[in-house]
DNA sequence: TCACAACATTGACCCAGATCAATTGGAAGC
DNA sequence: GCTTCCAATTGATCTGGGTCAATGTTGTGA
């Protein structure tokens, strides 16, 4: 195992995700005080970030990369029950331990902030409070919405609903309509995809294979992935075309 | 359909979810502004609270009786994910329409607030805004919790799960220790049940059955549950007998 | 007290997805 | 270039839970 990077944090106010994550909505002197406390820390792909039980001195936002938020029971059995993209909040205010393994998927880099100081700052910083209230109504949001992912959907509906949960989150960065023809980077591996879903690795394999013979996506080598028609996908997911999932 | 009736609220010093429901952490003078704005709505069983797509003008607790979050896909496939027992909350500040069902499973009473008046109260009133989301941070971990047993837990330890989930609130509102014998009112038919797990009612009943068969639960009549051995009951669960399942 | 409706149980059969196993493909290291 | 290793694909077979259908139970209102 290797031990976490410090790097020198940019600026805040050049920050990629200043707009999405916890500190939105803080006003220039908020800013300068979280700007006092952050500091970056960066893991490489495969790297475990937290370990579920262990005490969590710590939170912090996700400035680059992708990490997930698994529970495994004692037999072996995992459930991905978090995708953490770029302005995500991991750690939760008011709890000592982690529930979950949090894992990189990919070269990770988070923005952090100690435990103690940050709980102190959010007492008397509305916009921070508010802002994690926020955010943490859309995960809930988010997590019931894979509910019934998990529950009620076929495999191919699975794969469908994944795919293009991902299109759309990768879309909201970049402007330009969720529509049309969409273009992406699978960021994980089909084992990932199958605990994320619920599924065997091998089905999750099947059906991307079906998929791709019945014309809905396009692959160029096992990871890009090109969606001729994001109708259809969603179509294929079992959503109706104008609701379905959240950014 | 039944207009909901209008009930004389009793003060909140008496009210019975005072020290667990999103007004917990008030101090004397802000409840009685609570008390000013507040009224009771009660549902009959089988009453639909709010449709999912309503416009949703008002939020609120619940004081006694049972209700379920659902969604539910164009052909009929349905999911719940949300139970609301008794101090929970119902509503989405800042957003305008409801994104699930909500409905009655039982008898239901509710101690609302218009929106916009709740809303204002919030910004002022950091007690609520912050046990708002110490509260929606347990229903993430209780929703992510739930998506280990859609994804990764078999019929049985489905049964298993909700059950030692029904126990424990059960439990948390009278004292006494989760443990050993425990005694309670199965408060879901077994068709709600199947929309709690994503299975069908079939498979619940058969489920329920070889439980019984097993002695690791009896039953009096369909609803009356006697737990001989909770730590049998979250063994069958494949919870860890020491983690398991939040309050 | 009977009849009806809603809820629940049980049986027979089937199929989507799991399991076990063998290849294939591609990138990294020598 | 060749080997190694790991992700991914594909095939063969099995099975848990779904589906369809009949029957049982309980509570309620005429």
């Amino acid at each position: 195992m290797h031990v976490p990077e410090r790097l020198a944090p940019p600026e805040c106010s050049d920050c990629p995700i200043r707009h999405r994550a916890v500190c939105a909505r803080c006003e220039p002197d908020e800013l300068s005080r979280l700007e006092t406390l952050k500091y970056y820390r960066s893991f490489e792909a495969g790297q475990t970030v937290i370990w579920s039980g262990d005490r969590m001195d710590f939170v912090g936002s996700v400035v680059s990369g992708i990490a997930t938020l698994t529970q495994t029971m004692e037999d072996g059995r995992t459930q991905m029950v978090g995708l953490l993209l770029p302005s995500d909040f991991v750690g939760r205010p008011g709890r000592e331990g982690s529930a979950y393994d949090v894992v990189a998927t990919t070269e990770l880099v988070m923005c952090c902030f100690r435990k103690a100081p940050f709980e102190a700052l959010m007492q008397d910083t509305p916009h921070i409070a508010h802002r994690l209230l926020e955010m943490t109504l859309d995960e809930l949001d988010a997590a019931r919405e894979w509910m019934l992912v998990l529950g009620r959907k076929t495999a191919r509906e699975k794969i469908a609903s994944l795919l293009s949960i991902i299109a759309r989150r990768d879309a909201s960065l970049s402007p330009g309509p969720a529509r049309g023809t969409m273009v992406f980077n699978l960021p994980l591996t089909r084992e990932a995809m199958a605990d994320y879903l619920g599924l065997t690795l091998e089905t999750v394999s099947r059906q991307i294979s079906a998929l791709k013979r019945d014309g809905v996506i396009l692959l160029e080598g096992k990871r890009h992935v090109i969606i001729p028609d994001m109708d259809r996908l969603l179509e294929e997911a079992g959503d109706d075309s104008d609701g379905g999932f959240l950014i």
